[in-house]
RNA sequence: GCCGGGAUGGUGGAAUAGGUAGACACGCAAGACUUAAAAUCUUGUGACCUCACGGUCGUGCGGGUUCGAUUCCCGCUCCUGGUACCA
């Protein structure tokens, strides 16, 4: 007697797979490749609860359904364990963060070995490991021995551009560099002595040290990059963010911002995250203007987007932060405007951003000359002008720019109008208005008036046309411990890059993981850190890459994770390529998946791979939000008079429903008496003896989470309830119908909510199996939703159900070799045909509808034909794999079912003669007609028209229109 | 503020080249089997009116296009994600 043993069945298969590596991916040229991908995952200690798989799964069931297609699939996993939490727990505990990440990644290993993925574990990477992490070292020495060309928009070779600094110096050199970086002839570059130039080359590198305001947040003692601050606030653990200048290494991530943004066209993501791309790299096409200021030798540059309104410019407004506007201060503006600038610029970010109503500024006394038309224009600081982007420096149009009317209606400076148009409302930017009162410019449209401005800038050697984007370099350095060392040391003050042969550089033991005292990163307190050449011992960096250095490039070390020689072997990641499918949260939308992009194209630049986008389809699965429930305590508002021992308060609680009486204020006078008794009846129970004055109405409630571990489609467990806490073991209810209904909110999943459901717990209860089918069964993939367990009964009688058809009822496999019926293939067919729709689609959850449906119309008619059950077990193995095996094997197959070749779909099956029409009477269905397909139009108009209902509805007159739609619908227009 | 996504029974959701709204599942109700419970099976289940036949309303709200609108257009409301003085 074989009932469906879910948990025998999984383990078996699961050790099947693992013996026989089932899913080990192997190069192989005369298969077409797939390529599909998880965001990995960061260890955690909570382990995995339900949220973590659902992308997990549908990558799996995409994978294991390519392989039935004949594709040679690659769905690795590894971990993403270099992080935050790992070394904050190390600084409580003193335990070594590797110790702890091993722990938990083996936690997780085990959980998801427990769903079944087939996943190719042999490839497994993890960032934290230094066989890993060498070649994210070895990729910082890359970047730092290239710097970005612009005429070749690539990046090249920093020995490169020595050769040419020392053929012709940098006057014909069009790179990305530091902003003042000077121009030097071959002479003076052949002149300069090594410090200078290796400074100089500094200000090229792809990776640069750099002195820059970075958000340093105190409390865990490091520089936070922008993704990461949330408000003026650390993203992780909500700590206070502040602005500080620190040295630090930089990524010139601003190179590829074009090709960055130019890449989106090719790769197939949902419009909202590609946008969201473009926002963050914010490319704004301008000018550069150069303005003299008076009786001074000082000059002010500013980017604007529209040169074309330079003739309503009525003043300058700089950043408090700009070093220039301090020096432009006169004598007898100094006591106001220092004043404005040291409040300014102490404010933090954060008050900034949340105080954006009130305006506030300072004259700085000076006056600048508006070099289109000679007009002297105040100068001044405002603190709505941001040091961070452009020149730090605007040229304010008051009337068609919000930001700069607000401005001067506030300190009544000139508002001035030069597109045409009404001024009724305020400014008005007026993009293709006629420009009026401009000079040279005037009667021109925008286009066309920036066009001359800029001609005109460029003729007189006072500005120029300039692309300006809002991305800045990315900052690359952590003052942390548990992240990877950079391999970089310093000689006279000047970064070196150790030699590759001494690769990896091996994260040293410490014997704290905090910050020294005098604020040094922790790595300042590892014995030894330091770096012994030729020339003598020199320290090392003691900073640390940062969370993304190692999830920027680990798609590729998937292909070949093992190689000691390079960072994955050329032929094997040309072979793979670019991942087919990825899937994860949209949370990375600006982080992970903007730096991978950057580093794929440089490792691209340099020959290393051939791709120059990594992703080329992306889904994001929506997150899994708990579920919570709760319980209703009565408040026990009784006095007693107890002398020198505390009462011992009744633990009542009342269900959702009587709750929602009391709160609506509609509870009856009995249920009131009903509640107040038990609570005073428990309260003589429990202190026997003691006086008291008995609790009377009206009832008060306080609300309380309950573990849904212990809810079972809002029903509460009463027992595990007793014994979930010790305070609860003699709680009352006061039930309905004999039973505890909770009440239940979407919230976080979280701990502190009691709502965590971890999926080893439904494994243990329904299996691996059920699980993947019940997250599928959910909803779209890619939408936001609560887990709530209420519908698994479904799933799992589905499974049940699909087993049964391989059974007798007496619980013995057996299958007829008969040939099936008409109805039998046709409902076969049309899961197959729902499932190919649907893997296009990437619409998991109505698949498993098309399969319940399918198993539904089997079982009716009992139909247990091998002809219909082998392609229907292949059909439902991506989703259900254990299962799907073991039927596999009782139907006699010696090899996995991963070895099956998908059913082919024939049409002819579902081919019907008859069509049951609707009859529509004015666009409403009022009856039905089976009428033949092979009718025409008139034919079936009149079989319409003859019908009993439809007579009826026209009440002998004759219908205004009839249309006949054939195959598909009748409508009766009366 | 700006840019996305969304709103369908008691619940999760299905259906878009415009063509039977509510597939599938949960829950609920009734019944069968059972000493009983569980499990399983059968039937019903959007709301309202009606003994019934049948009818009216119904996909966030208000309009429009159409023989016909969950689907297209216009105007709102609410929820949700991103972003925030970017010149």
């Amino acid at each position: 007697m074989a009932e469906y043993t879910f948990r025998e069945i999984e383990k078996k298969w699961q050790a099947y797979w693992e013996k026989n590596q089932t899913f080990l991916a192997k190069v192989n040229p005369d298969k077409p490749k797939f390529y599909t991908l998880d965001m990995f995952p960061y260890p955690s200690g909570a382990g995995l609860h339900v949220g973590h798989p659902l992308g997990y799964i549908a990558s799996d069931i995409v994978a294991r359904f390519k392989t039935l297609k004949g594709f040679n699939v690659l769905h690795p996993m590894g971990y993403d364990s270099f992080g935050l939490p790992a070394e904050q727990y190390a600084i409580q505990t003193g335990q070594h963060p590797a110790i702890t990440t091993e722990q938990n990644i083996k936690r997780y290993t085990e959980q998801l070995k427990n769903i079944g993925f087939a996943f190719d574990w042999s490839k497994e990477v993890r960032t934290s490991n230094p066989d890993y992490y060498k070649w994210t070292q070895w990729i910082f020495m890359q970047l730092f021995n290239s710097y970005y060309d612009q005429d070749a928009d690539k990046a090249l070779s920093i020995d490169s551009l020595i050769s040419r600094f020392e053929k012709e110096g940098n006057k014909n050199v069009k790179a990305v560099c530091d902003d003042e970086t000077p121009t030097f002839t071959a002479e003076q570059w052949n002149a300069y002595s090594e410090k200078e130039k290796q400074e100089m080359l500094l200000k090229y590198r792809l990776t640069f040290l750099a002195e820059t305001t970075v958000n340093w947040c105190a409390a865990l003692g490091t520089v936070l990059s922008n993704d990461e601050v949330k408000d003026g606030f650390s993203e992780r653990g909500g700590h206070p963010v502040e602005r500080k200048k620190m040295m630090q290494w930089s990524m010139r991530i601003t190179a590829y911002a074009d090709r960055l943004l130019k890449g989106l066209e090719k790769v197939d993501w949902s419009e909202p995250i590609k946008e969201m791309q473009r926002n963050w790299i914010g490319k704004s096409i301008g000018a550069e203007v150069i303005f003299q200021v008076k009786d001074s030798n000082e000059t002010i540059k500013v980017f604007t987007t529209r040169v074309d309104t330079i003739y309503g410019v009525t003043y300058l407004a700089l950043a408090p932060e700009s070093d220039l506007a301090a020096s432009l201060i006169t004598e007898d503006q100094r006591e106001t405007a220092e004043a404005y600038i040291e409040v300014a610029k102490n404010r933090s970010e954060r008050e900034r951003m949340s105080d954006v109503k009130t305006i506030s500024g300072a004259f700085t006394g000076s006056y600048a000359i508006n070099p289109f038309n000679g007009e002297e224009i105040q100068i001044w600081v405002a603190d709505y002008v941001l040091a961070g982007y452009g020149t730090g420096a605007v040229m304010a149009v008051p009337a068609h720019d919000e930001r700069d009317y607000n401005f001067a209606k506030h300190f009544g400076l000139e508002i001035r109008q030069v597109i045409e148009g009404s001024m009724e409302e305020g400014s008005f930017p007026g993009k293709g208005g006629l420009i009026i009162n401009s000079g040279f410019i005037s009667n021109l449209y925008m286009k066309d008036a920036m066009t001359k401005a800029i001609e005109f800038l460029e003729e007189k050697g006072i500005g120029k046309g300039k692309i300006q984007y809002r991305m800045r370099d990315a900052i690359f350095t952590r003052q942390r411990y548990w992240g990877e060392p950079l391999p970089v040391y310093f000689k006279e003050g000047l970064p070196y890059l150790i030699e590759e042969k001494d690769l990896p550089l091996v994260l040293p033991e410490v014997d704290k993981y905090l910050p020294t005292e005098d604020g040094e990163p922790p790595l300042a307190r590892a014995k030894d850190w330091n770096y012994k050449t030729a020339d003598g011992e020199f320290p090392l960096e003691r900073s640390t890459m940062p969370g993304w250095a190692g999830s920027s490039w680990y798609f590729f070390r998937y292909t070949d994770p093992k190689n000691e020689s390079e960072l994955a072997d050329k032929g094997t990641t040309d072979y793979w390529g670019a991942v087919d499918l990825y899937i994860g949260g949209s949370e990375h939308a600006t982080g992970h998946l903007l730096y991978s992009r950057f580093w794929t194209k440089f490792l691209y630049d340099i020959g290393v791979v051939s791709i120059d986008e990594p992703f080329q389809k992306m889904i994001n699965q929506g997150m899994i939000q708990g579920r919570s429930n709760f319980v209703y305590r009565v408040f026990p508002r009784i006095s007693a008079s107890s002398g020198d021992s505390q009462p011992k308060l009744p633990q009542v609680f009342v269900t959702k429903s009587t709750r929602d009486k009391i709160i609506e204020g509609v509870i009856s006078e009995e249920e009131v008496k009903e509640i107040t008794s038990v609570v005073n009846d428990k309260f003589k129970k429990l202190n026997p003896g003691m006086e008291f004055n008995p609790m009377v109405g009206p009832v008060k409630l306080s609300e309380m989470h309950v573990d849904v571990n212990i809810v079972y489609n809002d029903q509460l467990n009463l027992e595990k309830f007793k014994a979930w806490r010790p305070d609860l073991a003699d709680a009352e209810f006061i039930l309905e119908d004999g039973k505890y209904i909770c009440g239940s909110e979407v919230e976080k999943m979280s701990k502190s909510k009691y709502n965590v459901v971890n999926p080893d717990d439904i494994i243990e209860r329904y299996g691996a199996d059920t699980l993947r089918l019940y997250e599928m069964f959910l909803g779209p993939l890619e939408q936001f939703k609560p887990w709530n367990t209420n519908g698994i009964d479904g799933v799992f009688k589905f499974l049940r159900k699909l087993w049964n058809l391989y059974h007798t009822q007496a619980g013995e496999f057996q299958v007829s070799d008969a040939e099936p019926s008409k109805d039998e293939y046709k409902a076969l067919h049309k899961a197959i045909k729902k499932m190919e729709e649907d893997m296009a689609n990437f619409s998991f959850n109505t698949s498993v509808s098309s399969f319940m449906i399918c198993v539904n119309e089997l079982s009716s008619v009992k139909s247990n034909k091998r002809k219909i059950l082998e392609p229907l077990a292949i059909l439902v193995s991506p989703y259900a794999p254990h299962i799907s095996e073991e039927l596999w094997s009782l139907l006699g197959h010696e090899t996995s079912i991963t070895e099956a070749t998908f059913p082919a779909f024939d049409e002819s099956y579902l081919k019907e003669s008859a069509f049951e029409y609707p009859v529509m009477i004015n666009g409403k269905m009022r009856a039905k007609l089976n009428l033949d397909l092979s009718l025409s139009k008139e034919e079936i108009e009149k079989a319409a028209l003859a019908d009993e209902t439809v007579q009826k509805w026209l009440d002998g007159k004759a219908p205004k229109k009839m249309i006949v739609v054939p195959g598909k619908i009748v409508n009766v227009v009366i």
